[in-house]
Formats: C-alpha cells, structure tokens, sequence
DNA sequence: TCCTCCCGCCAAGCA
DNA sequence: TGCTTGGCGGGAGGA
C-alpha cells in the first residue's frame, strides 16, 4: 500500500525503462479516457498480455473493476498495471513486509482515539474499514478479534463493532492477569521449561506425552472468553468455536505475560500451553506450527498497540523468538472493588443466565471440570430473554434507590444519634477488650490453605452479608461523607457513576526487578529493533500515569469533587450508559450493605506520606485521599492532629443503592468521643435502632443490628484471596487513638472494619492492627490474605506469620 | 534453512 | 440462501 506519490515514481521509473517514448512524468490515462477496447491500441495490446501473463491481475483487474473506488491509488494501480507487464507489476507491489497484520494494525489504531469520548461512540464499519484500509475483510477480523480480546471493540452486530479504546484496558489486563494466576500459568511455564531442559538429556523420551498428561490433569483447562462487565461479548459464533478463537488465544497469551516475571514469553512455551490446554493430543507438529501462526497474527496485533516487543532469547538451545510485555504495569489485585465484576467467563454452558455476580466468580476461579457443552439455540434465545428481563427489573426506576440527600441527612441524624450514644458510654478499655478484629477469638484465623476463612458473620451482619466492601459517599450538604458497605448480592442494583466516591485500595508494591526464576534460562534477551522501551527491570510507569493520563494533572480527588458537582442525582439512569463507558479503571459495581457517615477532613500530614514512602509502602498522591478512617469518626479539621493515610485513593463513582440492603450503620460523632471515656449515658436499644432502620426499608426484616457493632467486625467472606490491608487511626484531642483496619479483597470485596480506641498515651497495644502494608511475602504478584493476630502479627492466606510494616497512626500528645 | 506470516479456502452459523 | 465470521494450513518472502 505505496502512497499514490511513489508509486507513479516507481511506475515512472519503469515506464521510461520499458516505455522510453512515454512521456516522464505525465498523468497515466485515466480508464475513463482510455478509448475503448480497441485491439490495435499499443495500450490494449499490452492489457491483454498482462493479463493472460497473470491472472491473478486478470481477477484484480475484474475485481477492481466491479470496485466503485475511484481512490488515486486504484487509479494509479490500473495505470501502472496497464504499462508493465506481469512481473514488474507483481514487484511494484507492495512488499510483504508492507501489507504486514502489524502494519494494518497500525493503520487501523490510527483511525480511531485511544481513549474516545465516552459520550461519541466511534463506530467501525467493516465495510467501510477493509474499503479504506484497501484489505482483505479476512485480515480485519483478525485483528477485531484480538482488540475484542482486550475489550478495546466489541460487536454490535454483524459488520458492526464499537471501538471503546484503551479505556478497558486497565481493567481487562487485571482480569487476566487474576485469572492467569488463577491458572498457574507461572507453574505451566516453568514445567515446560524444566522438562526442555530435560529433554536434551533425554530426548528420546516420550516427553510429548508426559506434557500432555499433565496438562490433561492440570486444573485448568476450560478456555473461556473474560469479560469485562457493560463491555457485552456478541460473538458472531456462539457455539464452541469461539473457545477456540483467536479472542481466546489473545487472552491467553497476554495472561502469560502478565503472570510471568520477567516479563518474557516465547513462542514456543506459549503455544504449548495454549495447545495443552486446548486438546491433549494436539501436542503434534502441524498443530503446534498452526498455533504458533496465530500467535504471529496476535503477537502483531499486540505489538501494533505497544503492548508487547518482539526479543529473542537466546538459550543453550540456541536463538527462540519471544516478546516481551511493554504494556502498563498490571498491578496486583488490590482492587476489589474493582474486580469485582471485572472478569465474567463466557461458558459454553448456560452459565450466561447466572447473575454477572457469579459469572466474575466463575471466570476467576474457573471449573475444574472442562466443559464443552455447547447450548442448544433455544436455550440460548430463552436465556437472554430471561437475561434481558432481568436487567429491565433491575434497571426500573423502583429497584435501585439513590441515596437523596434527604436520607444522608436522615441517615446521619439517625445513625450518629445511635452510634454516639453507644460510644459515650463506652470507656476506652471496653472498648479495647471487645474489639473484634484484635481478638483472636473472634477473628477466625484464615487457614493456610484456605482462601480467607474470615467468613464468619460476626455481629453487623447477618449471614447473607458474607462480603462487603466499603463506598464514600460523599454529602454536599453536611459537608459528611458515608462510608457505604454494600453486600455482593446487592452488586446488580448498584451501579457506580461518577458523582460519588469510591475507595479504591491502590497497590504500593513495586513488582518491578524481580529477579525471576527463570532468569538463568534467560541468558541473552535481545531486542530486534533496539530496546528503545523501558527494560523489565526499569522502573515502570504505573497505571495511573500511562493507561490514565488525566490523573496527571489533577488529583483523584479533583475530580472526585468535579464530577460529584457535574452530575445531578437525578440523571443517573439515563447518564448511566455513557458514564460506564467514561469510566476507565473505576467502573464497578458494589455490594451494598453499610453505611457509615464520614467528614470531609484533612488526611494525614506530609511527613507522615513521606514516611509512607520512605517505607515503601505508598507512593501515590497524598492529595487524593480522602480518609475513610477519619471519616468514620466525624470531626472537625482542626481538632485533627494526624489522621493516618490508608493506601487508598478516591475514585470518582455514584451509587444507586438498594433500600433493603443497608444492613447496619455504625457512625462515630466527634462528640461522643469527647466524651467516651466515663459517660453514663443510657446504651440506645438496639431493637429501637432495628426497628427504625427496617421501618425505613434500610434493613430487611429478619436482620437484627446488634447494640454495638461498632466492635464487632464485618464478616468476611471466605472466597477472597487477595487481600489488601489498609488501616490508619486518628488521634483526639483526648488522646485516644481510634484505630481502624480496613481489609478489602479482590474478588469478593470482602471488607473487614473495626474501630479501636486507645488510651491515651499509652504505648501501643500489641494487638492493635493499624498497620498499612501492601507487603506480601509471596512478592510483589501474590497478595495474600490477612488476618489479624492478637500479636499485631497478620498471617496471610498461605499461612505466613509476618508483622506489620509499621505503624502509621500518630497520637497527640 | 528457518522464521515469519500472508493468503484464501471453506465450514459454521447468523440474518 | 446469502452473507458474515473465523479456523486453518499451504506456501512464499525475508533473514
């Protein structure tokens, strides 16, 4: 695909040597002008040879005479056909390397914006697109098919796809990584690896089968599609043949790179595995030969969006071709929320008629058992209808109730009555010795080969609140923002918009130089065309600042603040589908269930996010935080001393929430603090506080409050593996340091609060959990599970006993 | 010679 | 039934 300029320069060229009589430079005839056939023109003449020399320009020739393109390429094409014969034409085309997936790839990122405005949708029109790209539709699909992989398209319908750019991306390079890990690819790699190594000791055995075999009884083995939630996989295939697709592979093959440190992958391990966990007995050549084709055309198209580069390794072996993932970063799973309904599989079974909810589950902790039922069509149309009545029940004005302000008042006012009632009459070692969370025995310590076992209800929840995950609201009118809990089975009827606040625990550790075990296979990694990118043990950009170029000038927070007073309540619904697509990394659904009243107060002091830094455990904007911690205990700026900074920063989101899924409502008041140390104030009856929270719909009815939950912890379900741990306390005028801990896991939002006063002046209690650590003992891409030791200790899901970082809160003296 | 991957056949399945 | 979609592998260009 020459530009038009340069190939009349090289017909030209030609012309003169072939044609010396013909005029240099000039305009070759239009094929309008060109008279009619006439067999004794020299031109027709030589039409006539060229085309029985070739047919392959004979049928370009009929095609591109059926083509109504008047393009100057096709018309200096024909032009230049017309004057050469068939093998200089065939050399005046473009070259291979020319017409390369990659560089159509190219072409065809270049006609749309990476991040496109939510509120245009950019359309693509195959038609259009092969027309103007001048290629083959077959080569479009190829690479729709990938971009549809990383949710960067998505079919509308036939000939139809909507571009959604790189907003999707951080999303859907989390998902797949989660559910890469999920799938061990680390392990396959390496077993792959161990057993080349092997081979050349050995290479007569029968190596092909062992892999085999142990790929058939390796756990994962369902090839299913990942989805991201609002980003609808409509596949023009819906039968088992997508599972095979080159959307499949693509995900694959970025799930190894994601997983894998560094962050290097050949070809060759990577068809294995993609072979290994197709069909086992496709361990042959032509098989292998054909996945490695396709893992060209990915690879191209992934290099084309600056995702991966082309290295070669070289090994004892000698030279392999591999790439290397110059992508954005993908940061461990710390955000729950987020992940949340990230990842849903697409399974051949009639897993799409279960709630996305389940469907994200299933994706990241994917059967063991493969499954290749195929759908019977009905089955497949009664499924969507019973799908798409699902969601006009649940998208009805009636089912997800918006907080109005008037319920944050009446909230407030109800909730901060309660709470500091409670707490007035609460000394500091009451509330010490009750403290859940510091409790061993009432925090279930998460077996090593469990995932969190911290599932126990405790307190504030009943049993169906088995996870939840914790949502600042904010509320313009008193100035007090809540903390909303909402329960995972509430997650459908609330939807994030971008006028509120989420907490979005942000990863701190620095998965970068890690120096891998595989790095003695690695002896040489080369690059082809000059490593020009950031090496793998380069300090790498983080999301923010290369998948999220806003965050650079202006703070989470900002646009917290701008977009909460950009969007009136009452657009919710209909803003709701352009603002799921103007959402980048924050869309998420939340399940509902807590509310707590928070105030707007100043976070911790520089020096103190300096220490953070310095400890290596935050390194993001401070102005982003907004914290949850001094949140929960209302109080003026000023009465602040320091207020500890968890690892969370503020994403901008709003919140349609379920009336009847607000479960409890602990609320801390400045003033029952003050207070808290010797107050006789009447306990408030917890059956008046259920009574009112269930005659205002905030509690069904069976769900009782207990009379304290402020010191009894969130359950926590026992389905989260990743858990972030987030704490901070703040110091009062008094002296007492309330503490409080905040667990949030990836997959099931599973979210673990407790308060914990202090006395004043005391040194800190050995059991209190105030430590902010993103450290996990397994590196920087395991992020274990926590639970909290009467030691201060956190042990992790794997078993792993190790304290704390530091402590973050600060006391006033 | 091997790597790389274009090209187009043809089957599945949708409209 | 025509058209879209996409799996697949032959075979050729390029290193």
């Amino acid at each position: 695909l020459k530009t038009p300029l340069k190939q009349v320069a090289t017909s030209q060229l030609v012309l003169t040597e072939r044609q010396p009589e013909c005029q240099p430079l000039t305009t070759p005839p239009k094929p309008k002008e060109t008279p009619p056939a006439d067999p004794w023109t020299p031109t027709s003449n030589l039409k006539m040879l060229i085309s029985a020399a070739s047919p392959e320009i004979r049928s370009r020739e009929q095609r591109r005479q059926l083509s109504d393109s008047s393009s100057e390429v096709l018309q200096t094409k024909h032009c230049l056909q017309e004057h050469l014969l068939g093998d200089e034409y065939e050399k005046s085309q473009p070259s291979r390397k020319e017409k390369s997936l990659g560089l159509l790839c190219h072409k065809f990122l270049a006609r749309y914006p990476d991040y496109p405005s939510p509120s245009q949708k950019s359309y693509i029109c195959l038609d259009e697109v092969t027309e103007e790209l001048h290629v083959e539709r077959r080569r479009i699909y190829d690479i729709v098919n990938v971009l549809e992989s990383l949710h960067m398209v998505s079919r509308l319908a036939r000939n139809r796809y909507v571009w959604h750019g790189r907003h999707n991306l951080p999303q859907t390079l989390q998902a797949l990584k989660k559910v890469g890990e999920e799938n061990k690819y680390i392990q396959q790699i390496q077993m792959i690896k161990k057993r080349e190594c092997e081979h050349e000791f050995d290479p007569d055995s029968e190596r092909n089968e062992e892999m085999a075999s142990s790929f058939g009884s390796s756990e994962q083995s369902e090839m299913s599609f990942v989805e991201l939630p609002g980003v609808e996989f409509r596949a023009a295939s819906a039968n088992g043949r997508k599972y095979k697709s080159l959307r499949v592979m693509s995900q694959k093959f970025v799930m190894l790179f994601l997983v894998s440190t560094p962050q290097i992958v050949s070809l060759e391990v990577a068809a294995k595995i993609l072979i290994g966990e197709d069909q086992l007995e496709d361990l042959d050549k032509s098989k292998f030969k054909t996945k490695i084709r396709r893992l060209y055309d990915i690879a191209n198209v992934l290099s084309s969006l600056k995702l991966i580069k082309k290295v070669h390794v070289t090994e004892e072996r000698g030279r392999k071709p591999a790439f290397k993932w110059t992508g954005p970063e993908v940061l461990p799973n710390t955000q729950d929320t987020k992940l949340e309904a990230t990842s849903t599989a697409c399974s051949p079974t009639i897993s799409e008629s279960i709630p996305s909810k389940e469907q994200c589950s299933k994706a990241l902790f994917p059967s063991k058992v493969k499954q290749n039922f195929t759908r019977h069509s009905s089955l497949i149309k009664l499924v969507k209808s019973i799908e798409n009545d699902r969601r006009k029940i649940q998208s009805a004005p009636t089912s997800p109730v918006k907080i109005s302000a008037s319920m944050y008042v009446f909230l407030t006012f109800l909730l901060e009555t309660y709470f500091s009632l409670f707490l007035s009459q609460m000394t500091a070692e009451e509330m010490q010795v009750k403290c859940a969370l510091s409790s061993p025995e009432a925090v279930p310590k998460p077996e090593p080969s469990q995932q969190p076992a911290l599932s126990q209800p405790l307190g504030v929840c009943s049993a169906s609140h088995s996870s939840v995950s914790p949502v600042i609201l904010p509320h313009p009118q008193s100035g007090v923002s809540y903390a909303i809990y909402l329960h995972p089975s509430q997650a459908h009827t609330v939807t994030t918009y971008s006028s509120g606040f989420m907490l979005q625990p942000l990863p701190c550790a620095n998965v970068t130089g890690i120096k891998s075990n595989n790095s003695k296979v690695l002896n040489k990694i080369t690059t082809e065309e000059g490593d020009t990118q950031r090496g793998s043990d380069e300090p790498t950009k983080s999301l923010a600042t290369e998948e999220r170029p806003e965050t650079k000038s202006e703070t989470s927070s900002q646009r917290c603040l701008k977009r909460s007073q950009a969007l009136p309540e009452n657009n919710l619904i209909k803003r709701r589908k352009s603002d799921e697509e103007s959402l980048d990394t924050s869309l998420t659904f939340f399940p509902s269930g807590y509310l707590i009243p928070l105030t707007h107060c100043t976070h911790g002091n520089k020096a103190e996010c300096s220490n953070k830094e310095k400890a290596g455990v935050c390194s993001l904007q401070h102005t982003a935080y907004s914290s949850p911690i001094t949140g929960v205990i209302p109080m003026p700026a000023s009465e602040l001393k320091t207020v500890n900074i968890p690892a969370f920063h503020i994403t901008p989101l709003n919140i349609m929430l379920s009336p009847n899924s607000i479960a409890a409502a602990p609320v801390l008041s400045n003033s029952c603090l003050n207070s808290s140390s010797t107050s006789s104030a009447p306990n408030p009856s917890s059956s008046a506080l259920n009574f009112m929270l269930q005659h205002i719909g905030l509690i069904p009815a069976g769900v009782q409050v207990p009379a304290n939950p402020v010191l009894q912890h969130m359950p926590v379900s026992s389905q989260s593996e990743n858990i972030s741990h987030s704490s901070g306390s703040t110091s009062m005028q008094e002296g007492k340091v309330i503490e409080l801990t905040f667990y949030s896991s990836i997959n099931e939002s599973n979210f673990l609060f407790s308060l914990q006063p202090s006395a004043p002046k005391e040194p800190q209690e050995p059991q209190a959990v105030t430590e902010n650590f993103f450290r996990t003992p397994g590196g920087p891409n395991t992020e274990p599970s926590l639970s909290a030791n009467s030691d201060g200790t956190q042990r992790t899901s794997q078993g792993a006993l190790y304290t704390p970082q530091r402590k973050l809160e600060v006391s006033e003296d």
